[in-house]
DNA sequence: TGCAGGATTTGAACGATGTTCATTTTTGCG
DNA sequence: CGCAAAAATGAACATCGTTCAAATCCTGCA
């Protein structure tokens, strides 16, 4: 799975994925079949394990790539707004939160295979994915870094990962709609609070 | 669905939810087999289906006693405490999301099949199921009025549901283990902290 | 008691599905 | 051109959930 690719493979690779992005933010992850894929980029049923070793793989490969445009939307709200004072980190940390919200609801289903991968027992996630999590890390991570300087390294770490934990929680339970819809602006303000609470609560 | 069930049927629907609770207890929703249940409760393949229509119905009726048995852990938890001053108000929020966190980690596949129920595109929740979840509203709204009880009611409902599904957001990540492990101890103080913050954010 | 007829249970069969692998086809190179 | 290695193929397999005609059981009545 490590070995380099031929251009070819990397191209069968690429238009797979593409196959099943489009599939899933269509129909969700359930919706994958594998002779669909198949079928959708021209190749015989068998091949498809030529590429990826199994319809799993393939589902990380997408999130993988979710995963990626997140991190883009992210930086692209981060870089919009300066970050100098502590109430520039508030002011980030909320425009971060909502950013997080609205990549969410605009892509809904492929928003949540990130979350339905359930790999086996025993087996460990491949390390190209946790990297990829790893990375939308440092958005949280900076702001709070400004905002709570004296705090030391892990604690800050944890702020930063209990503060998205939240804020994730409100996005995932806001957008299922099973129960209730919760309009969207709703959903921003209750974020806003949130964050600008947990903040305050963080300066003193 | 609704009709008088003979008590043969409601003791086999008792025992196949068992049967079904033990299994998804043991491996989680996935590992769900008809085959297996059938075997479980002594009946053929096909009589399940006189029992429940699919094997979605059964999630919801396992789903159901789960939310009953979470419902029973915060009853037992609000009752042991006083809600008399604000300060108790807010206590008891702790106690709570304390007590959801441990529900959730002492029955940690039970309580992700809550979440994992994927009902297709048309068809809408049962109402006896969706009763279920309402009930555990109160048990968040009644400190929370106390809290703040100039807040008008549309608004203490909606951040009730917030305060939830923030606590609900830190479970749900920290439970994960699919990157890191956080240490149950640190998860409680992440929790009570978020809700103190959050708390004295409504107050002042 | 014996039997008719409805209710219940049965398990073989069906249609999907993911995955495998022997066979065929293509590719690359001396 | 020839031929070995690599890649692609698609039939076959194992497992699913679900269906349904047939077998079985039960019950009330003559």
């Amino acid at each position: 799975m490590n070995a380099p690719l031929s251009e070819r493979r990397q191209a069968q690779l690429t238009a797979l994925i593409d196959a099943a992005e489009r599939r899933i933010a269509q129909g969700g992850a359930a919706s994958l079949r594998a002779r669909d894929l198949a079928a959708d980029i021209g190749i015989a049923l068998g091949g498809l394990y030529n590429i990826v070793a199994d319809l799993d793989e393939l589902l990380l490969r997408v999130s993988s790539r979710t995963l990626g445009r997140l991190g883009e939307a992210l930086t692209a709200t981060s870089d919009a707004l300066p970050l100098e004072t502590k109430d520039d980190a508030v002011n980030r940390l909320v425009a971060i939160a909502h950013a997080y919200l609205h990549f969410a609801r605009d892509n809904l289903l492929l928003w949540r295979t990130l979350f339905e991968l359930h790999l086996a027992e025993g087996t460990a996630l491949p390390a190209w994915a946790a990297d990829d999590q790893l990375r939308l890390f440092p958005h949280v991570a900076a702001p709070l870094a400004l905002l709570v300087p004296n705090m030391d390294e892990p604690r800050q770490t944890l702020a930063a990962r209990t503060l998205f934990a939240a804020v994730h929680g409100i996005v995932t339970l806001g957008l299922e709609e099973r129960l209730v819809a919760v309009p969207l602006t709703a959903l921003e303000g209750q974020i806003e609070w949130l964050v600008r609470a947990t903040c305050r609560g963080l300066r003193g």
